[in-house]
DNA sequence: CATTCATTTCGATATATATGGAATTATGGA
DNA sequence: TCCATAATTCCATATATATCGAAATGAATG
């Protein structure tokens, strides 16, 4: 599970339209919608709304000539639960340094 | 940040390897011994090992003639952090269910 | 039933990622 | 200096993802 989650978020549009309808609460948005608000062409949007969806991430429900999606929080819940307990053990890592991550600090290595 | 930490993680192999060093512990691991205990061809792992830095995943330092890999928790921490802001919205989701996201649930959508 | 509107599938294309053998670059001894 | 070891980079190759116009599907409505 976390592999799909992770990789179904782990892309701007999809992150973009994900955002869009966790914002729009439980209630959801039509596809025409999330892609008026984004800016995304129509089979690009029905590409990554099929990504999330079998991702787990979002629901979907026909009304109407509209297809309404929303968001399923399971999966996200589920997630960070897989995070926490796996890659982070207990470690409560401070204050999350905003480095740049250049690859070029520690020098040699 | 939050794209390429997914990212990062959203790999099977990358994944293991992460978890591995978390419960390496700050100690870390050597390269080579990741890739014995994981049965990764070294070029495959210093592939990932790159990934995982770049997306500041983990750190390396020099040991002798042996790289020491070790976890780095402030990103999966930000990450988390993220998440929880932005993909749950304080929406608790009570208990994750284990469906099996077959994407022909709710049938006709 | 013809038309319009919402959305999806098809299909062509571009780009990014993953894999691993072979060559290369350190580093620590004998 | 020469050799073995540890790991990386190079390179060719395979596979997966993203993009989006055009065609197809399906529902509402006159």
């Amino acid at each position: 599970m976390a592999i799909s989650a992770l990789a179904a978020l782990a892309q701007e549009t999809r992150l973009d339209v994900f955002r869009a309808l966790v914002q729009a609460g439980p209630e959801g948005l039509p596809a025409g919608a999330i892609g008026a608000a984004l800016d995304i062409p129509s089979a690009t949007l029905s590409f990554h709304l099929k990504e999330l969806r079998s991702a787990g991430l979002v629901r979907c429900e026909r009304q109407g000539r509209s297809r309404i999606y929303s968001p399923d929080f399971s999966i996200t819940n589920e997630l960070i639960r897989f995070l926490t307990a796996n890659c982070c053990q207990g470690v409560d890592g401070a204050g999350a340094k905003d480095e740049a991550c250049d690859l070029d600090d520690e020098a040699g290595c």
